[in-house]
RNA sequence: GCGGAUGUGGCGAAACUGGUAGACGCGCCAGAUUUAGGAUCUGGUGCCGCAAGGCGUGGGGGUUCGAGUCCCUUCAUCCGCACCA
């Protein structure tokens, strides 16, 4: 057989491509577009394994797939650049995070390369460039310039509240807004500018406010609570306190019904709709104010039972809660001081793991709101701060923390719903009867909301209401490696830094920690923050987040310095067709960038309201690590075989480097010149074998189990990297990466090229006439691999290819008139043979400029053969017979088919299709 | 606890609208070639059985002429959220 040198062919083609510019989109154009987009990467110092390239060979596909079907495709690449490590990096070597972003962005791209991936070359960006930034902190201002009006559910300037304001107050306004007390027109015309200024904050849709953050001592940063898991932050895992700090916020809960309603339309999988939508965590109930025994304050609760309220029977408050102070009893004093000292300091992982409740009493008490009785307020944290109000009625006998809290404590417990046995357990079901409930008795539970509601709207002490698990997210980091926050500070009011001072370039600085006070690096530039106006700037930088919020809209126009983007090109782009990602970014990323999207929308910026249409999740691919078995107190290793499992606890496991270890055996002398330890001892087995064991990991370059594309490309050529990623299964299902079965794939490719130039490496390829056979072979072939893209299984479409070049072998058939198409449906798999053959074929241009063929039922089915039946009006039946023996085999059928019978005898049937090699197919 | 998903050979997996279950690949078996290893080629390979035949898509039920696919129920695994009032 002919060779195939896929190293010369996969070069000299990236190299073609790249030179011609051949993947460069029309900005504008009169052809259909097509958005393909990956989520970009951060560029980090370790490089792509073969888990990153899954879901941009997949757009790459749906790229040339795209192109060969006329559209004008833009399929671009960036980097999300600024993020904790290059900082860390930094800190560490002092290498500037620039610099260092720059070279693993240099060797990202070049790894690309090599795997077949060519981007827009127009169409690129890093979130670190000034030239990107600027946007960034654009939008920043323009979040901080407008407020959200329910009214009309869309923001609005800033500065028409101010009028409106003027002229009537703020009663009337119906805003998104953390404002709690009213004024009127007269009040805020004699309001200071400091006084306006900072009630105008509550109002801004960005906002300094005080929050309760989670703070990292070792990073010294604040971070967003999805950068927080169990406990821990996501990077590093250092652990993370709850502190009190004033920080920028953006104020997404302006948007949560509109982000949810959206929702329902969007081409998402059920899952990723379903993590969007408890996030947002919608629910609807009542508010009730209740008078606080002793004291003019009030508590205010949320419930989403008003129903239940006569079988309220005590109060819970958060420990956090500002009214703690004032209603705790001197009795009280002692104990509720040192239970708030407890919670405080208790870790937050023991806290969702121990749901046993706990709590004291303040010696306080509330009015129940219709009986007059008095019920104790409990502090307890079971009631959280930062969902509702921080303060609950507790109904024990309807629902079950307060049942179990009202069981420990001894608290009444009153049934109000018949239908339980709240002897035993909490009675939670609407399903039942209103009881001891006043003029509710008799009444549904659920008939029993809206009346209750009523009644508390008419006595002005409660109403309808809707809370939402989202909070607003806190926007500030005290980092360097960010986009500078661009406001500044006068007199005491922030102001936002005008356009035209954009971008507020980040300071060069010697040192890239906080400072010795606690302030954040930025402070360290003193020239800097230092305003000619007096001014001083913000010094927090904003989050990972801001820059991945919107890069999508910036590719289409990506070197506009005029515009964020230009209105028509945005037009005609946006949204994206298909999104392709990861599920880590299920409530992050993804949230954040629909949000600034329907913000952008708002003012007139971006024509849509969803920037995603469809979305698919790539799985990620795990690694296999290899372990050896090290005798803690010899250090010998020993081979897996030879331990038994009481054993096992003598031995620590260690892991080593997969790419030394096959089928299980270590190659041991690799070992010792790969750690440069040739003292290290090893007990080999019997057959002089040293043995690991393998585990299902994250992959991961600490573990020693990476596996580099470059060199699977090296080995097997980009091609079959590719076509075998794709083979492994579906896009979305993690999977562990196994290298073995990729010879399957690339003999295929070896195989395809032997069709073209036989076993002595000369062409072969005839003008000679396809048979009919042939023909269907083919058909088949891109009528499969065709409704494999678009279901975006391209699973399927190998096995197609594999199928075809076999057959196609076994007929001894090297017609172009075969061969040529073949080719075309290839090349968005493995473009580089494709591209190959394809200028071998006498094609002087890219094989991207042909068309991708069309498949014709007549050629798949051509024997299918239909008789009339008629049959009660509606149905159909299909047989598996040969074409021949049709009739016979008509007969056969009946005679099995009880219900095919009496159809034949009773009426004469309507439609009887015949496809050989099928079974009876009977629709009722 | 709540929400979402997934269960098919030794393994990765096909079977899109109900219609010959296991395509395709790995692995394994046999043969050919090769000095050997590797590579390559040909044939076989769901399970039980010498065979005829029987059994098979996590378990149990149901709808249907027909169920991996639809419905109910149960179990297992994975992911997300988590005292959300």
């Amino acid at each position: 057989m002919g060779k195939y040198d896929f190293q010369t062919i996969e070069k000299k083609w990236q190299k073609k491509w790249k030179e011609n510019r051949t993947f460069a989109a029309e900005k504008h154009s009169s052809r259909p577009k097509y958005y393909v987009l990956d989520m970009f990467p951060y560029p980090s110092g370790a490089g792509l394994h073969v888990g990153h390239p899954l879901g941009y060979i997949a757009t790459d596909i749906t790229t040339r797939y795209k192109r060969l079907k006329g559209f004008n495709v833009l399929h671009p690449m960036g980097f999300d650049s600024f993020g904790l490590p290059a900082e860390q990096f930094a800190i560490k070597t002092g290498v500037h995070p620039a610099e260092n972003t720059r070279q693993n962005i240099a060797r990202y791209l070049e790894q690309m390369e090599i795997m077949g991936f060519h981007y827009d070359p127009d169409a690129t960006l890093s979130t670190s460039y000034p030239s990107y930034y600027k946007w960034t902190q654009w939008i920043f201002v323009k979040l901080f310039e407008h407020w959200y009006d329910k009214a009309i559910e869309s923001a609005r300037p800033i500065s028409q509240l101010e009028d409106l304001f003027a002229a009537h107050g703020n009663v009337s306004v119906s805003a998104a807004t953390s404002q709690k007390s009213y004024f009127s027109a007269d009040e805020w015309n004699g309001y200071s500018p400091a006084q306006r200024s900072s009630i105008l904050m509550n109002y801004r849709l960005a906002y300094l406010a005080d929050a309760t953050v989670n703070w990292c001592p070792a990073l010294g940063t604040v971070l967003a609570n999805e950068e927080v898991k169990d406990g821990k932050s996501e990077r590093g895992g250092h652990p993370v306190e709850r502190r009190l700090m004033q920080q920028w916020m953006l104020r997404i809960t302006a948007y949560s019904d509109r982000l949810l309603d959206s929702l329902r339309d969007l081409d998402w999988s059920d899952s990723m709709k379903s993590m969007q939508t408890h996030w947002i965590g919608r629910s609807e109930g009542a508010s009730i104010v209740y008078k606080v025994d002793g004291v003019s304050d009030t508590i205010e609760v949320f419930t989403t039972r008003p129903d239940t309220l006569f079988g309220n029977t005590f109060m819970v408050l958060a420990p956090e809660h500002p009214l703690v102070e004032k209603i705790t009893t001197d009795a009280q004093r002692g104990e509720v001081e040192a239970y708030i000292q407890w919670a405080k300091n208790r870790p937050e992982i023991d806290r969702i793991a121990d749901t046993t409740k706990t709590g004291v009493f303040t010696g306080g008490h509330a009015i129940h709101p219709l009986t007059g009785k008095k019920l104790p307020i409990w502090i307890a944290d079971y009631v959280v701060i930062t969902y509702g109000t921080g303060a609950i009625m507790a109904v024990p006998a309807h629902d079950e923390r307060d049942y179990e809290f009202a069981h420990k404590f001894g608290i009444e417990i009153i049934e109000v719903i018949a239908g339980g046995d709240i002897s035993k357990e909490a009675f939670i079901s609407k399903e039942g009867t209103m009881v001891h409930s006043d003029f509710l008795n008799g009444l549904k539970a659920t008939a029993a909301i809206p009346a209750i509601i009523r009644r508390l709207e008419e006595m002005g002490i409660g109403k309808r209401e809707v809370t939402y698990r989202q909070r607003d997210v806190i926007w500030s980091r005290q980092r360097y490696w960010g986009e500078p926050t661009p406001i500044y500070y006068k007199d005491g009011v922030a102001y936002a830094l005008s356009e035209d001072e954009l971008p507020l370039v980040l300071p060069e600085i010697d040192e890239y920690k906080p400072s010795e006070t606690g302030e954040p690096p930025l402070s360290r530039a003193k020239d800097w923050k230092i305003r000619p106006d007096g001014g001083i700037l913000d010094l927090n930088t904003m989050p990972g987040l801001a820059g991945s919020s919107w890069y999508f809209l910036r590719y289409p126009d990506a070197a506009n310095d005029k515009q964020l983007v230009n209105p028509e090109i945005e037009k005609y782009w946006m949204p994206v067709d298909l999104y392709v990602g990861g599920t880590e970014h299920a409530v992050g990323h993804l949230m954040y960038s629909r949000f600034w999207t329907k913000f952008l929308h708002d003012i007139g910026i971006v024509s849509v309201e969803e920037p995603f249409k469809r979305l698919v999740n790539q799985g990620m691919i795990q690694g296999v690590s290899q372990l050896m078995y090290r005798h803690k107190v010899t250090n010998e290793y020993v081979s897996a075989d030879l331990i038994s499992d009481e054993e096992k606890g003598d031995y620590s496991l260690i892991h080593t480097d997969v790419n030394i270890v096959r089928n299980q055996v270590m190659d041991v002398e690799a070992y010792k010149k790969w750690t440069r330890d040739s003292s290290a001892k090893f007990q080999l087995n019997e057959n002089g074998e040293f043995r690991t064991i393998s585990q299902v990991e994250k992959m991961s370059k600490s573990l020693f189990n990476t596996v580099n594309p470059d060199d699977i490309c090296a080995q097997y050529g980009a091609d079959t990297l590719r076509l075998y990623e794709m083979f492994l299964g579906p896009i979305e299902i993690a999977k562990p990466w196994i290298t073995d079965g990729i010879t399957g794939v690339h003999s295929f490719l070896k195989r395809t090229w032997g069709l073209f130039y036989g076993d002595n490496d000369e062409w072969i390829v005839t003008d000679e006439a396809p048979s009919a056979e042939e023909l269907k072979i083919l058909h088949k072939t891109i009528k499969k691999v065709e409704e494999g893209i678009e279901r975006f299984a391209f699973n399927t479409c190998v096995p197609a290819f594999m199928v075809f070049a076999k057959e196609i072998a076994r007929l001894n058939c090297n017609k172009r008139a075969i061969l040529e198409p073949f080719v075309q449906v290839l090349s968005p798999f493995a473009p580089h043979i494709s591209e190959d053959l394809w200028e071998a074929l006498g094609h002087s241009s890219s094989i991207l400029l042909s068309s991708f063929p069309q498949w014709e039922e007549k050629y798949i089915a051509e024997d299918e053969i239909e008789y009339p039946v008629q049959i009660n009006g509606k149905v159909r039946v299909r047989i598996a017979v040969s074409a021949e023996a049709a009739e016979e085999e008509i007969r056969n059928i009946t005679l099995e088919n009880e219900v095919v019978k009496q159809w034949l005898e009773g009426k004469s049937p309507k439609k009887i299709i015949v496809v050989p090699g099928r079974i009876v197919n009977v629709v009722v």
